[in-house]
RNA sequence: UGGGAUGUCGCCAAGUGGUAAGGCACCAGACUUUGACUCUGGCAUUCGUAGGUUCGAAUCCUGCCAUCCCAG
């Protein structure tokens, strides 16, 4: 019988060396490949040394290992947007662009071309087919579930995806990479931006767009100035840290006025909202949507779901049982049944 | 220039003789393939300043300095 042939996407980290090597075990014929999404070596990830650690792996699991100059994608799918929001007052979220441009797409067609039947990577997600439909379902290991990036999956891609991590604990995906002898067994896991050094997102965007985001005034909701901002990018919705107002209770960012530069600043309890409309939705588990249904909402990663009301028009309406702290712009939302993932789309 | 008031961490602020609360801000760590939130920890050997009283003072007394208010 013919051997399935799966593109594995690796990044350098244990995840996706565990992930390839499940896939070998498991019988596929596997091809190991690394995608280089930005120049220069200082992000956190495809680094000459996140390479040299991929190809490391792939070595020892004997399987052929190349690597995607994707570049010209990412900057424009995802670099390009990312900056565009933050631009104009949005708070974007590039991992998962990352993952519907770059990832499921042009990697996904790059595995066509390569003859490959699937490709995988090692996301803590599954994949579940049910009533002619391909349904994304979380993790098994709650405390690792990565389905709220991955909302944006189409049906051709989820047919064409595997995730073999979906199972597995962290822990055992370590145990693994440690008997096996993998030399990113310890590495640690990525965090932050991978584009942004330092985790400095903001000077990523004046350097990526060449401009400069001008000062201007913190004020409450009254218009009473209380400081100078740092420039709007600087600052998101639900934000405390970094403020340096000092008041009699701790300050938040209420609201971004692109408008006249000014940022609202108000106290926690300002911030809850208990609607709010979305954009550019993409439902998994319906063709087509019921007009009403009701589901848990989930507005940010690792955020905890609540129970919201949605109402699927012209934009999807988003209604919460209870109000919910800094709903932010340009955010994903992701709806869940239980353990699947109904649908998601961008907060407006 | 008279009269009054006040000066405690970057900001606000407890403390009125017994050896510096708290909040905000800030810093560090944890959490985290986004931005955030959150959590934990740190943060005045010193109370405008110079003397004095006292076993002992931020707390009492005196001078000086600074700020604010009211008169003029």
């Amino acid at each position: 019988m013919k051997r399935e042939k799966v593109l594995v996407a690796m990044s350098g980290g244990v995840d996706s060396s565990v992930a390839a090597w499940l896939l070998r075990e498991r019988g596929y014929d596997c091809i190991g490949a690394t995608m280089k999404l930005f120049h220069g070596d200082n992000g956190s990830c495809c680094s000459l040394a996140d390479v040299e650690d991929a190809r490391a792996v792939a070595f020892k699991l004997k399987m052929p290992y190349f690597v995607f100059n994707f570049t010209q994608t990412f900057e424009t799918e995802v670099l390009s947007r990312f900056v565009s929001q933050y631009a104009c007052g949005a708070t974007p979220n590039p991992c998962i662009d990352c993952n519907r441009y770059v990832k499921f797409d042009r990697f996904l067609h790059r595995a066509r071309e390569l003859q490959q039947d699937f490709i995988a990577t090692g996301h803590y997600a599954r994949i579940e087919r049910s009533g002619g439909r391909y349904l994304l379902k979380k993790a098994t290991d709650a405390s690792k579930d990565q389905s709220y990036v991955l909302y944006a999956m189409t049906q051709e891609q989820l047919a064409s995806t595997l995730f073999p991590l979906g199972e597995l604990a962290k822990i055992q995906t370590r145990e693994i990479a440690q008997r096996e002898g993998f030399v990113n067994a310890k590495k640690r896991d990525s965090q932050d931006i991978c584009f942004a050094p330092d985790g400095d997102y903001a000077a990523a965007i004046e350097a990526l767009s060449g401009s400069c985001y001008p000062q201007g005034n913190f004020v409450d909701r009254d218009g009473r100035v209380l400081g100078v901002h740092k420039g709007l990018i600087r600052y998101t919705v639900g934000q405390r840290k970094g403020l340096g107002i000092s008041a009699a209770q701790p300050l938040y960012v209420l609201e971004k006025r692109s408008a006249d530069n000014t940022i609202v600043l108000g106290r926690r309890e300002e911030l809850l909202c208990s609607e709010f409309d979305a954009a550019d939705f993409n439902w998994i588990r319906y063709e087509v949507p019921p007009p009403v249904l009701r589901v848990k909402a989930c507005i940010r990663y690792r955020g905890s779901e609540q129970w919201a009301t949605v109402t699927c028009k012209d934009t999807v309406h988003i209604a919460f049982d209870e109000p919910q702290a800094a709903v932010s712009k340009g955010q994903a939302v992701v709806l869940y049944d239980g353990e699947y993932v109904v649908g998601g789309g961008t907060i407006l």
